[in-house]
DNA sequence: CTTTTTGCAAATGATTTGCATTAAC
DNA sequence: GTTAATGCAAATCATTTGCAAAAAG
């Protein structure tokens, strides 16, 4: 299946611009705005940052990208979705390595290689709704507390 | 042990500023740095946002605080550190909860209590130093890539 | 030809920086 | 008296928004 088949698949025209994110964030490693941007244009030409940033919304909308970003640091993009690996973060540098689990495709604590790194940590983070949300689950969407960046 | 004291203990002068922002953070639902300056003002009048930032960054450099922050929201604090709990995140409006573990001290990945929230996935990261970074450990700090806020 | 994307400019929000002043030790 | 913290103003960085022009279907 071609990017503009998956692109068509989620409802979303076929650009340049989109073609060339894709390709970029898959070539990368874990790439931030200002990168797929630059590499963006060396393929394309003419990108703004502002196209970019709506193109890796959508994307990440539609499931075609996944965002990352480990606390504090400005997002990061991936492009393997659905399955559950997880990240291994350089706490001096901020490099993020890709980390599969040792015993299964489900979420573990154990990563099946630390590419090289020294793990001094691990830190779990559970995504859910709270009580008062999953009472609105179905209702229209209207900001409870304070709303996170999506 | 009072709170002058942990703060002398971690050699940092022992401030009212300092001294409010300990209460607070000890008192609130893991807040963010504007709800920080606000109760800190309720309690000792003037506070500037810059020395909020100040004092926040060197209880937390100092081991007293521990910074909070999935991925792309802006920090919060908690008070408690050390141990090895985890985190509960509304996907919806962003509130937290904490979580302790079910089956002992040490991370994992089931919750001792879930407060309320409909889990429906849980992340891991792993922190340690890439392989460039450990052969660095002992010199000079010189970022090497781009630098996570710290 | 209609709707979505892009470009461009300006705004917003979180956080940092520089420097003089004040408070802690 | 030194040195670390604060106040104040301005800067920076990541990201969003509004609106007109261009491109996709």
């Amino acid at each position: 299946m071609t990017d503009a088949d998956r692109l068509r698949g989620a409802g979303l025209r076929v650009t340049s611009a989109r073609l060339a994110i894709l390709q970029v964030v898959r070539a990368g490693n874990h790439p931030g705005t200002d990168e797929i941007a630059r590499a963006a244009r060396d393929r394309v030409g003419h990108v703004t940052l502002q196209a970019v940033y709506e193109a890796l919304n959508a994307l990440t909308t539609a499931g075609l990208l996944r965002r990352i970003g480990p606390a504090g640091s400005p997002a990061r993009y991936e492009s393997r979705t659905g399955d559950n690996h997880q990240h291994i973060v350089c706490r001096r540098c901020g490099t993020i390595a890709d980390a599969d689990c040792a015993t299964g495709p489900a979420p573990c604590l154990e990563p099946a290689a630390s590419a090289g790194f020294a793990i001094d940590r691990a830190e779990v983070t559970f995504w859910g709704l709270c009580p008062q949300c999953r009472a609105l689950k179905d209702l229209p969407r209207e900001p409870v507390a304070q709303s996170p960046r999506p």
